[in-house]
DNA sequence: GATGAATGAGCATTCATTCAT
DNA sequence: GATGAATGAATGCTCATTCAT
């Protein structure tokens, strides 16, 4: 998913960054009385905060418009007004986990970091926030599959972010090309799903530990084993500091 | 998945096959007028025969129990004198695909092989089952995850069959055991992953091509870049022979 | 409308008659243990039943489908199995008392009648019907204009019924074909209007006096103020035996 | 309808003119920056005028509030604190579409015109303003009976003016009041039937060619056949003039 | 044992109306 | 005075489930 999807701006891994944030944090904002878009932003974030937690407790298909409204404590009218129902405002919600990981992975990048360095960094902001926000976690690495054709799609599409990340560790090894089609696919796959079953066990405080076996994973088609362990060496020490 | 589930009779690795066979083709069927289980298990098979197409085009969610029946030529009353409801006729179909899986994972392992050959075999098999019965496969690889909290279960033990039998790996090579904890469960996962997509996208026809690569994947850990070349210039023949 | 929708058997006037009496009428039916449509016809009657009375003490518009269930005694689900919704249901019970009120003026004008008894005949048993049924009458002379276009349309098409008959006047009188192009619809119009009035001011019980000056209206084109008293004379007594 | 609702200032037939024009049109407004009412009634008209539109385009049962004052371009309090709700902004408009008419048909009887030119003038006018108002005619001819119960009824008693005015032809008659009582009522709903079905069925160019026959139908009964067709000799040119 | 007619809880959705700004 | 965001009652409809035949 998303996650590593992290941009790189160095070296020319895919840069899919930049983004909301500073549309956001830019500077001070006049003084109208809140404009309309503000008011209307602050009821839609209020309905996506509380469906957040709504999918992610009962499932996308259990919960229905009632349980999200009431949650959010808003009436029927407002939601209808704002999401044309409930797939759409799943995906609004999805749309925005998805960036805000995405930032953050970004920004979790130092600058001029190598591939290496960068998908490390990723790969541990990336556990990190999975821990932090579970029930986020949920809406991206559970639900997402379960919401319809389009969140599958979605979910699909966010997938590839990352594995254009990590199809840049072929340049780092000799006939990387070589290496099998469908390496990348499976590996985020394969940590989408370690993360999964952590999730849906119930036990997101085992996450961060799988750091380790999630960055072997990931160097060791490209670095070989040797230099694997070196670079575990160095980014391990780093994540738990 | 289930797949590679595939119980391997020698050398000791994990062997969880049998099955339902056996107490199906066991033996003459007596005379007497076909006993209630045979009859029931008629019915029982004919709506598992159309839940299965059914399931498998419209989708898990999107069926109905009318659409079942209709498919089964049943009354409605005989769907829920043989099945609780839809959830239970899911896992039902889905608990016999897999068996059927397994079995065929299990026949198709030459007697005496030893690791690499079982994985071969059962790798090779379980893409050709795949594209050949794309409705059962995507009950298995697609709906089993939208299909409620019970069929996720089920899915995630499915999946630990093949994660022992790719754990018999770690033998094979010095000191297998400091392995990623999680890396069969990834790269399971994974392989699930790269089905997934192909049957989601409506490519079953693209599936059987996956082996080499994900042949590849399957044994690079295990036994290093040279001879996984020497093995898969070995099983590759063998498969489209 | 439908009524003097009247087929006559006489003369070459439109012959639209016939229809259901006679499958319903015919022999001793055999012995199946009331057979699935008849069950079903009679639920459907139950309901159409109820939902003529609920349509035409409070208006198409306002009835909703659980008044119609409510009065017929049946679940929801009962109502959408056999209706697609409210519309089809008013439609269906339009289309059944047409054809009724079509049954019973066909089978009032005398056999070998010519086309001012067949007229007068038909005029009468209109009138009486009406009076006999007035949620019936209702439901075709008020509701039908307020249910929507299709309603609006098939009420149109009942209307052409009887301008056909009328205009088998014309060949009575020099140059009919002379008269207004719109005179048999303006006719038939006026006197739905005449009935209309008084279901809707609630005094149905008025109706049958409408007689004498129905007849003038529409015996005067074609006849002549002389004939047409000379016919009124005939007639009205006959009415009133 | 009203159209020929026409009051005639001439031999003391009905005479219901007047209307609006002199509230409105009345002396020099003073220079309060518009008072009140003015502003008032301003931002009354300007939903009047949208709702009419919007009420011919939807129909009145599908035209929703929202509807209305998006065509409006004003805000649903103004609506609300303007009118009750939908049915009193239909009545409103109702009531202003027929005084208009009332107006336009008092104006188009010449000064001293007997009973037939008036009644002709009115006929005349009448067609004209249908058809070059197709949108104000279906508020009145169609959107009327199904716009409820109280508009139901201003349209029985608009219906009941024009039947005023043709009741004054039974003086030019022997006997003329031996004529059917509901005469009038007929031919006044026999006429607005006939605009009706042109206006439902989209072709409102073709109402101005009914005069002909809807000028017959109505001067018949009091003019007999030869006079009728003196009568008509004399208006139809003029009409086309 | 099989059937499918009947049920009604449950859900999505619309829209008239209110009221704080 | 005008606005339109917010409300929630009202309604249509689906579909799992029961049970009389």
């Amino acid at each position: 998913m998303f996650f590593f999807a992290a941009a790189i701006s160095t070296k020319g891994y895919p840069l899919a960054m930049a983004g909301l944030p500073e549309h956001l944090a830019k500077g001070p904002v006049g003084r109208e009385p809140l404009s309309r878009e503000v008011i209307e932003g602050h009821q839609r974030e209020r309905i996506a905060g509380a469906a957040v937690d709504v999918f992610a407790k009962r499932g996308y298909r259990a919960t229905t418009i009632d349980h999200i409204v009431a949650a959010a404590q808003v009436g029927v009218g407002s939601f209808y007004s704002l999401f044309e129902g409930k797939e759409e405002c799943f995906l609004y919600i999805y749309g925005t986990m998805v960036s805000e990981v995405r930032e953050r992975l970004a920004a979790a990048i130092p600058d001029g970091a190598d591939w290496v360095d960068a998908v490390g960094a990723v790969l541990c902001e990336l556990l990190d926030t999975v821990t932090s926000d579970p029930f986020g976690a949920r809406i991206v690495f559970v639900e997402a599959q379960t919401a319809g054709a389009a969140a599958e799609a979605r979910y699909a599409e966010t997938m590839s972010e990352p594995v254009r990340l990590l199809r840049g560790g072929r340049a780092l090894r000799q006939r990387g090309e070589e290496l099998p089609a469908g390496l990348e696919s499976a590996t985020v796959a394969g940590i989408a799903w370690l993360i999964h079953q952590r999730l849906v066990a119930g036990r997101p405080q085992e996450i961060p530990a799988l750091l380790p076996e999630v960055a072997e994973i990931v160097f060791e088609p490209y670095l070989g084993r040797a230099e694997t362990e070196l670079v575990m060496a160095r980014l391990l020490p780093a994540a738990t500091a």
